[in-house]
DNA sequence: AGCACGCCGACT
DNA sequence: GTCGGCGTGCTC
C-alpha cells in the first residue's frame, strides 16, 4: 500500500436495484487502487466490500466533499478482477436491470467478505502451489465426434451441438480441453452443466482424464469455505477446468479459452431469482468477449439456440449466428429405444396405468430388468375434496390447493410450505367423506405395490418399488444413496418425477413410461410443449444405455391424444421436425425465439394495488416516449400489454400481478426497459402506490 | 437489502 | 421500570 496523494474513486457495493442507492458510489481513496480490486468501505454503519469499479480524475461535482467518505482498505494479494469480467457484469446488469454491484457482490464467494488480510493471506498461500495436468488419452473418437472437433477447429462459433443421447458428447467436451491445453497448457476452460446433482458424474470424468488437481468444482451446494478455495484457484489460473452451475458463468477465469454448455435447453440456466441472468446467453456474451469459443450442446435444443443455428436459405440469406454441428448416432451398437404410444380413452374410466403397460412391467421385472415412471406430481393426490359440500383443500394463503400426503397425513402446500395434518372431517361441513382428486407420485408407488404384489425377480424374491422427488430427497445425500440403489440394482421399478429423466445413466433400465404427461400439451405455457419434447426426449435416452439390451429398450407413453404431433414426433425421435412445427407456430403467433420479452411484475397487499403500479407505469412510460421524438418509434417498436394476475396469482399471502413487455428487436425492448427503471422510481414514490410490496423484471422470463 | 431510529405492550 | 414488536428512512 504506496502513499499517495488523496483520489476519488466508483466502487460498486450490494445493493438491490430498486433501493435508492443503486448506482456505484463514490469514495475518497488515501492510497493507489486498479479497477477490478477488492476493498472494504465504510456504508452506513456497516463495513461492506466493494469492487473498485473506476478512479476518479478529480473529486466529484454533484456531491459535496465532505459527504464522501474514505475507503477503509484493499484486499491484498488478489490480483484485480480484468476488464473483461468487470465487463461481463456490466453487461450482465445492465440487461437484466439489476444493479452493478448486486451482479458483481453475488458473482462473488461470499467468505470473500468475512476474511481479514491475514486469514487472506493464509488462503492464498494455501492454494498457491502450481497445478500439474496429466493428461491421459482418451477412446477412440467416432467419425461423428472427429467431424464435430474438426469443425471447431476451422469455425469461430458459438456452435450448437445437437448430438442424440448416448452420440458422446461429453467425449467431444473432453478432446476440446485436451486440444485446448495441449497448444496453452495456461488456458482455462468452464464446463456448465445445469443441476448440482450432474457435477459428481461429469466432475470424475474429467478428473479421470486430466486429474484430480486440474479441476474446480463451482455450485450452491458447496461449503463458503470450498467455494472461496474453488475461486481463488480460478481466480489465480490455477484451476484448468472450472466445472459447475449457472453461478459458474461469473467465475473469474483470466485464461478463459473455452466455454461449454451441456444440457443447454435445460430451463436451470435461467437464475429464477434476484438478478434472473440466462447463464447459457451469458455463455455466448462471455465467449464473444474473451474470444473464447462457446459450445452449446443438447439432444433437445432450446429453440432459441435451435433458430439462431438455422441454416441459411437456399441464396445463402438469413441464416443464424451460431454453427450448428451434428452427431445423430449412438456410440457403439445401441439404439434409440421404441416408442409406444397407449391410447388412454381405451382404458377403464380413470385408470392410471393402463393394462398393457402393466403387463409390459411384470414381464421387465421378471427377467431382472429394471422400470421408470414418470408422473410429474409430487405427493399422494394434489387435491382433497368433499362431496357433500364441495370443501377443497385450498391454501389460505395462496391461490393453490394443498397437497394431500399420505406419508405422514399432510396438506402441503408447495407454494408457501403451509403444512397441516389432514383433518379426519371436512373441515366446512364435517363429512368424514372426503376423498382425495387426481394422482402424484405417493399414489403411484403404492398402486404399483398393489398391481405388482404377486411379481417375483428372476431370483424368486418379490419386486421392489422405490420413489425418488423432491420429499424423498429432502435430507442431504438422500439423492445419492437412492441412485445407488438403483444402480446396485436391489430396484426394480422406479417412480418418480421429471428429477429421474435427467442425466442419471442406469444401464439396467429397459423401460421408462411417461404416465400422465398431457397437460403440457394443453398448457397456457408456450414453452410448455417444449419442456415436454425435451424431458421425454431424455427419459426415453435413459432406457437402453447398455448396448446388449437397447435392443428391447422401450419409451411408453400413455395418453389421451395419442396421435398428437408433439408424440409423432418423439415416436421418430426426430426433434428436428419438431422444432419445425413448434417455430412454425411461434413464427404465427410472433412468439420467442421471433420475437424478444420482458415481464414486469408487482407484488402487493392487493390485486389492484399491484395492477395499478403496472399501469400507471405504462400509461406514464408511453406518454413520455410519445413526448419526445426521439423515443416515439419505441411506443410502436414495443408493445406493452395490461397488467394481468400471474397465473400463480397469491402466494403466502402477497397479490402479485404481472405486464408483459414484447418486442421483435431486442435492442428496442433493452432501450424500453432502461426508460421504465426511471419511470418505476418515479411511480413508485407517488403515495397511491404505496400498497406495493416490490417489483422486479424479468427479461427473456421462461414462463409468462 | 441491512441497519438504524422511533414510539407503544408484556415481562426479567 | 426495560426488552422488543416492526413501521419509516438512509446508506457515497
Amino acid at each position: 500500500m504506496t502513499e499517495h496523494p488523496t483520489h476519488w474513486i466508483n466502487v460498486a457495493v450490494q445493493t438491490p436495484a430498486h433501493s435508492a442507492v443503486g448506482a456505484l458510489l463514490t469514495y475518497r481513496c488515501p492510497f493507489w487502487v486498479h479497477p477490478g480490486q477488492l476493498v472494504r468501505l465504510p456504508l452506513g454503519s456497516r463495513e461492506v466490500l466493494g469492487v473498485v469499479w473506476a478512479i476518479l480524475d478529480e473529486a466529484p461535482a454533484h456531491m459535496p466533499a465532505a459527504a464522501l467518505r474514505d475507503v477503509l482498505g484493499v484486499l491484498e494479494g488478489l490480483s484485480p478482477l480484468n476488464a473483461h469480467w468487470l465487463q461481463l457484469v456490466q453487461f450482465a446488469a445492465q440487461y437484466y436491470q439489476r444493479s452493478l454491484g448486486e451482479v458483481a457482490l453475488s458473482a462473488l464467494p461470499p467468505q470473500l467478505r468475512d476474511l481479514n488480510n491475514e486469514q487472506l493471506a493464509r488462503r492464498l498461500k494455501k492454494q498457491n502451489t502450481e497445478r500439474v495436468v496429466q493428461t491421459r488419452p482418451g477412446p477412440a473418437l467416432s467419425p461423428e465426434q472427429i467431424t464435430v472437433l474438426e469443425q471447431m477447429k476451422t469455425g469461430t462459433g458459438p456452435f450448437l451441438l445437437f448430438g442424440s443421447t448416448g452420440s458422446g458428447k461429453t467425449e467431444v467436451y473432453l478432446q476440446a480441453v485436451e486440444r485446448m491445453l495441449a497448444a496453452d497448457p495456461q488456458a482455462q476452460a468452464l464446463l456448465m452443466v445445469p443441476e448440482i446433482n450432474l457435477t459428481p458424474q461429469l466432475e470424475e470424468r474429467v478428473q479421470a482424464r486430466f486429474g484430480a488437481e486440474a479441476v474446480v468444482s463451482m455450485h450452491s451446494g458447496m461449503t463458503p469455505a470450498q467455494r472461496l478455495k474453488a475461486w481463488l484457484a480460478a481466480h489465480a489460473g490455477h484451476a484448468r477446468i472450472v466445472l459447475g452451475t449457472r453461478m459458474a458463468i461469473f467465475a473469474s477465469m483470466p485464461q478463459l479459452q473455452l466455454i461449454v454448455v451441456d444440457e443447454e435447453h435445460d430451463p436451470s440456466y435461467k437464475q429464477q431469482e434476484g438478478a434472473r441472468y440466462s447463464a447459457r446467453d451469458l455463455a455466448v456474451y462471455r465467449g464473444r468477449l474473451q474470444n473464447a469459443p462457446v459450445l452449446l450442446a443438447s439432444a433437445t435444443p432450446s429453440l432459441e439456440s435451435w433458430h439462431l443455428s438455422r441454416p441459411p436459405d437456399a441464396d445463402g440469406q438469413n441464416g443464424g449466428r451460431y454453427q450448428r454441428l451434428l452427431m445423430p448416432s449412438r456410440i457403439g451398437t445401441g439404439l434409440l429405444p421404441k416408442v409406444r404410444r397407449v391410447d388412454m380413452n381405451k382404458q377403464p374410466r380413470r385408470a392410471l396405468l393402463s393394462t398393457q403397460l402393466v403387463a409390459a412391467l411384470q414381464e421387465r421385472v421378471e427377467r431382472g430388468e429394471q422400470c421408470m415412471l414418470l408422473l410429474n406430481r409430487r405427493g399422494y393426490a394434489p387435491v382433497l375434496h368433499c362431496a357433500d359440500c364441495g370443501w377443497k383443500s385450498e391454501c389460505p394463503h395462496c391461490s393453490a390447493f394443498r397437497v394431500f400426503h399420505k406419508i405422514d397425513r399432510s396438506l402441503r402446500c408447495h407454494h408457501c410450505g403451509l403444512t397441516e395434518r389432514v383433518p379426519r372431517a371436512c373441515p366446512e361441513c364435517g363429512n368424514a367423506d372426503i376423498a382425495p382428486i387426481g394422482r402424484g407420485t405417493e399414489q403411484l408407488e403404492e398402486h404399483l405395490g398393489e398391481l405388482l404384489a404377486h411379481v417375483l425377480r428372476p431370483d424368486g424374491t418379490p419386486v421392489r418399488i422405490a420413489r425418488i422427488d423432491a420429499d424423498s430427497t429432502r435430507l442431504k445425500g438422500a439423492l445419492e444413496s437412492q441412485l445407488a440403489q438403483v444402480h446396485s440394482g436391489e430396484v426394480d421399478v422406479l417412480v418418480g418425477t421429471q428429477m429421474i429423466a435427467k442425466g442419471h445413466d442406469f444401464r439396467r433400465i429397459t423401460l421408462v413410461a411417461a404416465v400422465n404427461p398431457d397437460a403440457a400439451l394443453f398448457s397456457s405455457d408456450f414453452r410448455a410443449p417444449e419442456r415436454l419434447f425435451a424431458l421425454l426426449m431424455q427419459a426415453a435416452g435413459r432406457a437402453g444405455r447398455d448396448a446388449a439390451q437397447s435392443a428391447r429398450s422401450e419409451m411408453w407413453v400413455q395418453s389421451f391424444h395419442p396421435t398428437h404431433p408433439l408424440f409423432a414426433a418423439l415416436k421418430q425421435h426426430d426433434y428436428p421436425a419438431f422444432a419445425a412445427t413448434e417455430l412454425a407456430e411461434r413464427t404465427a403467433a410472433e412468439l420467442p425465439p421471433i420475437s424478444h420479452q420482458a415481464l414486469l411484475r408487482a407484488d402487493a397487499r392487493t390485486q389492484d394495488a399491484a395492477q395499478a403500479l403496472l399501469n400507471a407505469v405504462r400509461a406514464s412510460l408511453e406518454a413520455q416516449l410519445s413526448a419526445d421524438a426521439a423515443t416515439q418509434y419505441l411506443v410502436s417498436q414495443v408493445s406493452i400489454y395490461p397488467a394481468v394476475p400471474m397465473s400463480m396469482q397469491r402466494v403466502a399471502n402477497v397479490e402479485r400481478a404481472q405486464m408483459l413487455l414484447e418486442s421483435p428487436s431486442r435492442m428496442a425492448l433493452q432501450k424500453m426497459l432502461w426508460h421504465l427503471h426511471s419511470v418505476l422510481h418515479q411511480v413508485r414514490n407517488q403515495p397511491e402506490h404505496k400498497g406495493v410490496i416490490r417489483w422486479l423484471v424479468d427479461v427473456d422470463p421462461q414462463a409468462i
